[in-house]
DNA sequence: TTGACACTTGATTGACCGTTCAACTAAGCT
DNA sequence: AGCTTAGTTGAACGGTCAATCAAGTGTCAA
């Protein structure tokens, strides 16, 4: 094994623990477990627990890019559109959990009531890569949005049905939840582009 | 004391202590020494820490209404303004909390991953109730709405709205992720209304 | 060959967890 | 008075937790 492998196994291992359980429930040992290390091993790279849930939110935070968005906008042209793939990406992971997907970044954001500011610094990071990529969509098609239109606040808002969504349609474990609040979010741009044609008039 | 009471002051601590350290984290031990009780006398009345957190749901879903909506509202007497009214009282309570408020439902939501069924409907029946409430508001002021608007539709992607916009103003720190989203939901509203003045023409 | 250093081993620690239970108190009934 | 029962007491239990550390192993360069 290359050195040092173990640092990327445990990172990769407490990321789907994190995810699949929440940062409370998982133990030391469960990311020993899955890894096969000793707790000597992880506590040589990390001084704590929590040092490890930085590493998962800045390989999340790194990861945006490559493992989510290109795999989400595939081959689509059109920005906007490429905002409501990204959407239907998160449909899917919705669907292969049968409605018990939540948003890692979001579920860590609620479990941490009182982070500590290094966790909570991250969280923001990944929350603000995300909106900084759909923002740059809208931005790309901002001739079909009125002059006046906050590109920002309209990715936040982006955010805020995606996470929204995810958290009804696994609360009621009914992804019609999800679908609803974005045919609701695709009304609302409808309605500020005027339902213009991207390429045409 | 009455008899009794221990119960509803098992509940009323819980109820707080699950809000501001969440379920996981908060131990029987910790309700134990605010109410001044202990542990037998809670499990005379509770088979278990799972079922104060049922009982934690069901008060929180029987006091939406008048510990929630109705100071929320206030003398409002316009239907639609009341769903505003609604989301500034939120956002009084971020204020009051330096930004740190969390929906008490929406964060024992996104904690309790796999949650127990009777959990998980208490979550829902919370969730519906919230629901409910906006709907009314929205067809109460059906006129204003084209014909064919969806009113649940409509008030699930509010509660999508309040809950987005408290995780974004945590996490960041900043009520003005809030507010950005709650300017959003009412640009959508306009736009559906035609922002139709309320009791004129 | 030697020594330095990076990494691993895994038993152990002490704190805390939810829960149990036998003993006790107090009030109401007959 | 005696009996029943709701409610309380608080020590104790077995388990799990994050974290520690002294003793190792393997791999380099000098």
């Amino acid at each position: 094994m290359a050195p040092s492998d173990t640092r990327a196994k445990i990172i990769e291992a407490a990321m789907e623990l994190f995810w699949l359980k929440g940062y409370g429930s998982t133990s030391i040992a469960d990311i020993l477990s899955r890894t096969q290390l000793n707790s000597g091993s992880l506590y040589h790279f990390f001084p704590g627990k929590q040092d490890v849930l930085v590493a998962v939110l800045e390989a999340y935070r790194d990861g945006i890019g490559p493992m989510l968005l290109e795999p989400a906008w595939g081959g689509e042209p059109d920005p906007v559109e490429r905002v409501f793939k990204l959407l239907a990406l998160y449909r899917g992971l919705i669907l292969q959990t049968e409605c018990s997907y939540g948003c890692p970044i979001g579920s860590l954001a609620l479990e941490l009531h009182e982070a500590d500011p290094a966790v909570r610094e991250r969280l923001a990071q990944n929350f603000q890569a995300w909106v900084a990529a759909v923002r740059a969509c809208f931005e790309a098609a901002s001739d079909r949005f009125p002059p006046d239109t906050d590109f920002q606040a309209l990715a936040e808002f982006v955010l805020t049905v995606m996470e929204g969504g995810v958290m009804q349609a696994r609360t009621h474990r009914d992804v019609g939840y999800f679908d609803r609040n974005v045919a609701q979010l695709r009304a609302h741009i409808d309605l500020l582009t005027g339902a213009r044609v991207p390429a045409a008039a």
